[in-house]
DNA sequence: CTATTTCTGTATTGAACGATACAGATATAG
DNA sequence: CTATATCTGTATCGTTCAATACAGAAATAG
């Protein structure tokens, strides 16, 4: 054990309360005192462990990304690409309208804060949206190489499509949207998958694999 | 011309200076130090033509509702429905890219502001979202009767289908996105429309996945 | 044991917040 | 003209903000 006295709280236990403060508030509109409370800590613990108000947010966005990391394996594990798609739509919508019980407001806590007087908050959280478009978008390289996705489709366009898809859903669930209306939009979105529609992205019809 | 002392300042105009604030830094994010600096006016000023800052930011979205009806009037007047689809997320993909000279920020101002400690903002922007997407499902449902969209289309489900792409839309645009890339979401989208589509939706009723 | 290190709670810091009191300025009403 | 009404700028209100100083508590190290 370290020298000193030891810490009376479990770090990732208060950056989980400290997570819900943030999602239903916003960054700029939860107060330290907000935190402290929803954590049980006092303001010099806090700073002892995270630094900042800042370096608590993005302790709490890591902790949110570990979270979720066993989501996103399960989403790129389906066996294709249309597979990869329909999971991800269909548990975003299902995520997104669930509040946990009543720990955190329906939505998705990397599309709040979307501005900031503090620019550098929106650019984080925006970078952690970023990091799952891209996990998208190099399983679309590789089911092109598998045969599961037309060459004619765009791994990054697709991919960004998915995630604007994801980030309106959630806008939506934040908005009040029930499981059911986010489940018929994300379906909605999976018609126009290249080797479904007829219309494909740069006409070329394909067999589907 | 009214008894006392005339207003120095035209309300409208102070209002725009005051929206870009707002759309830069959020509700919370925007000082009454930054507004009354943005509007060329003292707080006092203010507090007289808008009675408080949540009053501001609530003339503020009239004032943006105002300046883009005639998009949504351009939107809904097109002949068909999925001419009012590809209107509206082109639309919204070249708007939501354009930053006006500088003078705003990429992205929508209505769909910042996602979550604040005063909950009474976040619901005012949402509720100035649905108004849009009601203009939506009412202009489908006049598609129905006129015979340019499928009686298996749910107008309501594709208007919050259009909804949720034109704020996952938005969210990508205030990360950075391209116009180009916008377009390339937005026409995406677009495939799935029921006109184009051989698979549409073909029950209303609501299905598990 | 003593010395050192680290965390805890109390109490407080200066700055910024949203919002006003007030007095002077500028209009109308009679 | 005087009286009244409304807006203007200055100066400031009490509160809350994020962040710390400090002293005591609780651990290790020798």
């Amino acid at each position: 054990m370290r020298m000193g006295r030891p810490r009376s709280f479990c770090v990732d236990q208060a950056a989980d309360r400290a997570m819900t403060v943030f999602w239903k508030k916003g960054y700029e509109g939860a107060s330290l005192s907000d935190l402290t409370t929803a954590m049980g800590i006092n303001a010099p613990s806090l700073y002892a462990a995270f630094g900042s108000k800042e370096g608590l947010f993005k302790a709490v966005l890591e902790r949110y990304d570990a979270r979720r990391s066993g989501f996103m394996e399960k989403v790129l594990s389906a066996p294709d690409a249309l597979g990869v798609a329909r999971n991800y739509l269909e548990g975003i919508a299902e995520f997104a309208a669930d509040t946990n019980g009543g720990a955190n407001p329906p939505g998705c806590l990397l599309v709040q804060s979307g501005s900031c007087s503090d620019a550098a908050i929106p650019e984080e959280v925006a970078r952690h949206r970023a990091e799952k478009e891209q996990l998208l978008c190099r399983r679309f390289e590789q089911a092109q190489k598998d045969g599961d996705l037309s060459k004619n489709a765009d791994p990054a366009t697709l991919a960004r499509y998915l995630s604007a898809m994801a980030n309106g859903i959630c806008v939506q669930a934040a908005a009040g949207a029930t499981t059911a209306e986010l489940l018929d939009i994300a379906h909605l979105a999976l018609v126009s998958w290249p080797v479904n529609a007829k219309t494909a992205p740069k006409k070329k019809t394909r067999a589907a694999a």
